[in-house]
DNA sequence: GCGACAG
DNA sequence: ATCTTGTCGC
C-alpha cells in the first residue's frame, strides 16, 4: 500500500467514527494494545485485557510479525494495525473498550489509530498518546485536571494529568465513545502516569521480543 | 523554501 | 520506537 493509498482509505473510512457513548455502555474488560520493535524489522503486538474495577490482568496476547509500512505522522496506524488486529483474534476475553498508544481524533484528518482500530473492529476506542498533535495549556497540578487539546481550530481531545506532578498525557476519543468519558475510563485506569493497559500491554510487548 | 510531525 | 539503574527530590 501506497501512502496515497493509506489515506484514501483513511477518508474512506473516517465517516464512520462515532463520537457518541452507547446509553447502556459498561466497562468491566478494557483492552490495552501496544507494539514494540526489535533492532531489525521485527515487532511485538501485544495486548491485555483487564478488569477495570480491580485492574487485574484477566487475558492476553502476543504476536511477532515485520513492520511492512514505514513510520509515517499521520499514518501510523498502517504500521501497526495489521498486528494488533491478529493478536486481538487471540483474545479469549472479549473487550468492551480498546485503549491505544497513540491518538484518536487528534490526527491531522481526525483519524488516528484509536479510529482506525474502533472503526475496524466495532468496539468502542479511545487513543492515549504520550505527546500532543496540537495545541493546549497545561492543566492544573491536580489529578484528573484537564484543558483542551486544540487542533485547527477544533477540540480534537484532551491534556489530561493522571497524577499529580507529571506530565499530562493526551487523550483523544477513538469511537463509540464521548470526550467525558473517554478521559474518566483513562483515569480510572492510572496508577502513575500511563494507564496500566499501555504500561502492561509495552511490557508484554518487548519481553516477547527477548 | 522551512518547520512540524502519534510510535 | 529504541538506548536504561540507580538516584535525586518532594
Amino acid at each position: 500500500m501506497t501512502p496515497e493509498e493509506a489515506v484514501a482509505e483513511q477518508e474512506r473510512l473516517r465517516p464512520s467514527v462515532s463520537t457518541v457513548t452507547d446509553p447502556g455502555l459498561v466497562v468491566r474488560h478494557v483492552a490495552g494494545l501496544d507494539v514494540s520493535y526489535a533492532d531489525d524489522d521485527r515487532l511485538a503486538a501485544a495486548v491485555v485485557v483487564l478488569d477495570a474495577e480491580t485492574l487485574r490482568t484477566v487475558d492476553s496476547a502476543v504476536v511477532t510479525g515485520k513492520a511492512d509500512f514505514p513510520y509515517v505522522p499521520g499514518l501510523f496506524a498502517f504500521r501497526e494495525l495489521p498486528s494488533l488486529l491478529r493478536a486481538l483474534e487471540r483474545l479469549t476475553v472479549p473487550p468492551d473498550l480498546l485503549v491505544c498508544d497513540g491518538q484518536g481524533l487528534a490526527h491531522p484528518r481526525r483519524f488516528g489509530l484509536a479510529c482506525h482500530l474502533g472503526v475496524v473492529t466495532g468496539l468502542p476506542s479511545v487513543g492515549v498518546a504520550k505527546t500532543p498533535m496540537g495545541r493546549f495549556d497545561m492543566p492544573a497540578d491536580a489529578r484528573g485536571a484537564h484543558t483542551d487539546l486544540v487542533d485547527d481550530g477544533e477540540v480534537v481531545g484532551r491534556a489530561l494529568r493522571t497524577r499529580e506532578g507529571v506530565k499530562p498525557v493526551f487523550v483523544s476519543v477513538g469511537h463509540r465513545i464521548d470526550l467525558d468519558r473517554a478521559c474518566a475510563e483513562v483515569l480510572r485506569l492510572c496508577v502513575t502516569r500511563l494507564p496500566e493497559t499501555t504500561r502492561r500491554s509495552d511490557s508484554l510487548g518487548r519481553a516477547q521480543l527477548r
